[in-house]
DNA sequence: ATAATTTGGTTTATAAAATAAACTACTTTA
DNA sequence: TAAAGTAGTTTATTTTATAAACCAAATTAT
């Protein structure tokens, strides 16, 4: 049985912003909305909704409480979410290692 | 002057079924139709509208010719195709050297 | 001969995604 | 107390992706 040579890429981390935003919070522990939008240049709506998008695949948990009498919102990634993205950047290893394909 | 976290991604080619093109082209002379079609498991009128795109964009010639009677379109990739895969990448890399990054 | 089917696509219509603009609900400062 | 700033969300618009329908010609079956 042959492999497959072009394996589907998750739509849902297959996006500019998401894929950034996951990529952040793959390395700390937990991030800021500020923070992702400021390492990401997105706008706070753009964050806002892939940000929704993240949370209802169940990718990424999102907290939301009040800091000196603002209002704060912190997400954080979830295994769900780190076993979607490793799925998701060796599926597209297939597409870029071009050279080294039997 | 600091780095740019996360380039942008040449939208061309942050595209599952556009990427998969590049990906075989960059790997061949040439290409037929409907050898695309079959690696790439697209449906002929997505195929099309891809292909139009990336020709649009200067990143593929397109050819079309008859052979035994019958149309046949053959694809190939410019230097300006590869430069932009290379690109592309590059810069998708950022994205996923998560433990790497500086 | 001609009707049905197949080949090799293109075009058009629909669904989904990305993004920007506008808005909400406060808080702080002038 | 009016204006400006913070921290977002919602809505509307644009762009993309995809599927469905279509086209032109060739082949095969009747």
């Amino acid at each position: 049985m042959t492999e497959k040579m072009f394996k589907d890429l998750d739509p849902i981390l297959h996006s500019q912003l998401r894929l950034a935003i996951i990529s952040l919070l793959v390395g700390v522990q937990e991030a800021e909305f500020n923070f992702i939008k400021e390492k990401t240049n997105a706008t706070a709506g753009n964050l806002s909704v892939q940000i929704q998008k993240l949370k209802d695949a169940g990718y990424i948990q999102v907290n939301k409480k009040f800091k000196d009498n603002y209002p704060l919102t912190t997400c954080r990634i979830t295994r769900t979410g780190i076993n979607a993205f490793e799925t998701y950047v060796k599926a597209l290893q297939g597409y870029l290692h071009v050279s080294t394909r039997p």
